[in-house]
RNA sequence: CAAGUAAAUCAGAUAGUCGCAUGCUUUUGCAUGAGGAAAGUCCGAACUCCAUAGGACAGGAUGCUGGGUAACACCCAGUGGGGGCAACCCUAAGGAUAGUGCAACAGAAAUAGACCGCCCGGAAGUUUGCCGGGUAAGGAUGGAAAGGUGAGGUAAGAGCUCACCAGCAGCUAGGCGACUAGCUGGCUCUGUAAACCCCAUCUGGAGCAAGACCAAGCAGGGACUUAAAAAGGCGGUUGUCCGUCCGCCGUCCCGUAGGUAGGUCGCUAAAGGUUAUUGGCAACAAUAACUGUAGAUAGAUGACUAUCAAAUACAGAAUUCGGCUUAUAGAUUUGCUUGUAUC
RNA sequence: CGGGAUGUGGCGCAGCAUGGUAGCGCACAAGUCUGGGGGACUUGGGGUCGCUGGUUCAAGUCCAGUCAUCCCGA
């Protein structure tokens, strides 16, 4: 994942929120919204009530990794904001990784083969 | 062997696949990549800015002694006090004779004192109570009751007298000093300063979002100098005042200058680490050799597999160091003390 | 990086500057007034004062450390 890849002014995350469309399943919330570029952009997004800094940045590294495996599968042009929800502070990396893909089945966001 | 006590160390390793950050290479890779507390932000500094960091007051901090340090509320060595059979541990430990305040309830009385009791005398008089005085030994209250214990002494008592102990003042000796030991003296002084306060020492403020440079947009600002001469006024700092210094109270210029978004630097070599020698009881210092170790900016360490008995705790760098405090699975090592058993 | 506030019955708050009895309102329980309810009145129960140490004769109050929650500034 290359760096322009991801959300970085809080401009664009306040778009996200603001304007976008969300799902939401028992450990994640994800926003998007369609931009105008050839990539997707991803912003992920950990409350400091999950926890210590330990905690917080181990669950935003399983997401990021989950995200990184199954990029190819998603369609692209859009920008897209994965948030952490209580659950997810203890659980595997498989159901991360499961929470991603079915979040992105029910936006409609993953190619149909 | 058991119990205790003091200290030190480790904080998964190795191999493979995919992936991230930085640097070097140039299209492929190679190297490096979180902690003992990175945490809490409780102290101390470096560094940067505030015109200067000078004096006084206020405020704040520290508070046994000596040393170490860049500095400290830290560390080392000692002194006094307290706890433990001991090894050892704890200790905000200056001043109550500078002054002010406070000490509920109980109790006769709380910073000064006769309720009961004991003793003497008086009048009345059957026991007995009443009146006047002496007395701090005993009782009761309290955290604290006018030094404690014993003997003498006395009407009963009392540092009234003596011995020992505690405390106070002075002298002598030892120690750099806190203090210790001895002698002498008058006989005895409540506690609280983590109440105000006094004394001694230290202390300007803000913080890397400090600050420096480049610079879209937007907008009014910027530059320079003397004609007169001194005084005054206003402004420049973030407790107040004083002192020093600077600017303004005139002319000239206009996409120039300042500067927001954004970017670059600050940004990691450091009062650095390891080893040896020397000095020192030690903290630490000096010298020599070797070594070169994260630097992001939505913010880099993850996922999976195999082996080791198990991989499990607390926990993630954000300017950098020195400490303190708090959290911590599992394991290892060493010194010392006490007890038990055997030789 | 820096500054500040709060924690006391089930809930909302006093009491801490000046240390000795933990209190107020609502809620809860019982009783009285009423034919009954509502309402009023009377009585009662319920507190490790966030936690751990220290100072003091004595701590909710003073001091130190610690935990949690909330707010503000650059």
């Amino acid at each position: 994942m290359y760096s322009n890849e991801s959300l970085k002014s809080n401009k664009d995350f306040r778009r996200v929120y603001d304007k976008g469309k969300s799902f939401a399943n028992k450990y994640l919330v994800m926003f998007y919204i369609k931009n105008n570029f050839e990539f997707n952009r991803v912003g992920f997004s950990i409350s400091k009530k999950l926890g210590k800094a330990v905690i917080r940045n181990k669950i935003k590294r399983r997401m990021k990794e989950s995200y990184r495996l199954n990029s190819c599968k998603f369609e692209k042009g859009y920008d897209i904001i994965f948030l952490a929800r209580m659950n997810a502070k203890s659980t595997d990396f498989d159901k991360i990784e499961s929470a991603v893909l079915h979040l992105g089945k029910l936006a409609g966001l993953i190619k149909k083969r």
